[in-house]
DNA sequence: GTCTATACGCGGATAGAC
DNA sequence: GTCTATCCGCGTATAGAC
C-alpha cells in the first residue's frame, strides 16, 4: 500500500509536476482513497519527504555495491563505474529524479535521508583520496555536480544513449581531475 | 509597475520558493492589489514566465557581450570570460536562477525566451567552432550543463568565492576540451 | 487606474459510516 | 481499514466602487 502510493506519487511528479502532485490525485492513482491515504502518511509533503528518501537510498546503495566491488581497479575504472551507475539511476527515471534533485533542499528530510544524500560524495571523496587526489571533498562535491548538470540535462533532452553520455561524463571527470 | 511586480515575485521565489508565489504574495510584497496587477499580468503563469524572460535576457546580454569582446582572444581566455560572466550572473541570486532553471522547462514561454534561452549555448558553440572544436554543438550543450550544475551546487552551498569556483569550473571545461 | 469585496473552485485534512 | 462526505482555508480571478 505504501508502495503504491509512493508510485502514483512518482508517476504525477514526472507527468504532472510539482504541482499536480496534490493528496486528492495521489490517491486516486494510487486506486484508493484520501482518507486511506491519510492512514499512511501525515500530509502531502511527507510523501515527498519518503519518496525521496526511497530515491536517495537506491542510489547511495547502487553507489557503494560498484565503490566496494572497485576497490582494486584504477581511479579511471573506478569512477566510471560511479558514473555509469549514477546514469543508470538518473536515465531510469530522469524527470522523476530531476522533480527531486530540486525539492530536495526545501524538504525537511529526516537523519536518515540526509545521511543517504550525503553518502553519494563521501563515497566519491573516499575513492579520489584513496588515489592521493588533492582537496577530496571539495572535488567530489564538484565532481558529482558536473556530473548531474549534464545527466540532468541529458534526460531533459530526452538522451537516451547511456554509453555516449557516460564517455562524454567520464572525459569531463577526467579532465576536471588531471588539469 | 510591471518592474516590482517582478521583482516582488523574484524575491518570493528566493525566499519561500515557487509554492510561495501566488497572486497574493506578489502583489502584497509589490505594495499593490491584487486587481492592479491583473491589469498587468492575466494570471500567476504570465509572472513566472515574463520573470523568466527577462533574467534569460539578462544573461544573454552578458554573454553576448563577454562573447564580442573576446573574438581576438585564445579559446581559453574566451571561455573563462564566459565563465565569469555565467558565474557573475547566478551567484548575483543563486536561489532565485536555481528556481527559474527548474520551472523553466514546464514554462509555455514564448519564442523570444526560448530564443534567448538558446542564446547561450550557441553562442559558445559559435565559439568553440571557431577555434575547430569537434561537435561544437553537444561539446556547447556538455560545457554549459556542467557549469551550471557546478555554479548551481556552489550557490545552493552558499559559496561565494566566485574567483575560486570560476578557477575550478575552467578546470572541468578546459579538461572536458583537452581530453 | 487602483482599490476592496467577493464568488468560485480546489486542495488539505478529518469525522464518521460501513 | 477503507470508504464517503464534509469542513475549512487559500488562491485565482472578477466585479464594481472610488
Amino acid at each position: 500500500m505504501v508502495a503504491a502510493i509512493l508510485e502514483a506519487a512518482a508517476r504525477i511528479l514526472e507527468t504532472e509536476g510539482l504541482d499536480g502532485l496534490t493528496t486528492n490525485t495521489v490517491a486516486n492513482r494510487a486506486g484508493v482513497s484520501v482518507g486511506s491515504l491519510y492512514q499512511y502518511f501525515p500530509g502531502r509533503s511527507a510523501i515527498l519527504a519518503e519518496l525521496t528518501r526511497r530515491e536517495r537510498a537506491n542510489l547511495a546503495t547502487r553507489i557503494q555495491a560498484v565503490s566496494a566491488d572497485a576497490r582494486n581497479q584504477s581511479l579511471e575504472t573506478a569512477l566510471r563505474r560511479l558514473i555509469d551507475a549514477a546514469i543508470g539511476h538518473q536515465l531510469d527515471r530522469p524527470a522523476l529524479a530531476r522533480a527531486l534533485d530540486y525539492i530536495e533542499p526545501s524538504l525537511a528530510l529526516d537523519d536518515e535521508a540526509v545521511l543517504l544524500a550525503e553518502t553519494i560524495v563521501s563515497t566519491v571523496a573516499n575513492l579520489l583520496r584513496k588515489h592521493g587526489v588533492t582537496k577530496p571533498t571539495e572535488a567530489a562535491r564538484d565532481l558529482v555536480a558536473m556530473a548531474k548538470g549534464m545527466v540532468d540535462a541529458a534526460g531533459l533532452a530526452g538522451e537516451t544513449n547511456s554509453k555516449a553520455l557516460a564517455t562524454r561524463v567520464s572525459r569531463a571527470v577526467l579532465g576536471y581531475l588531471y588539469n
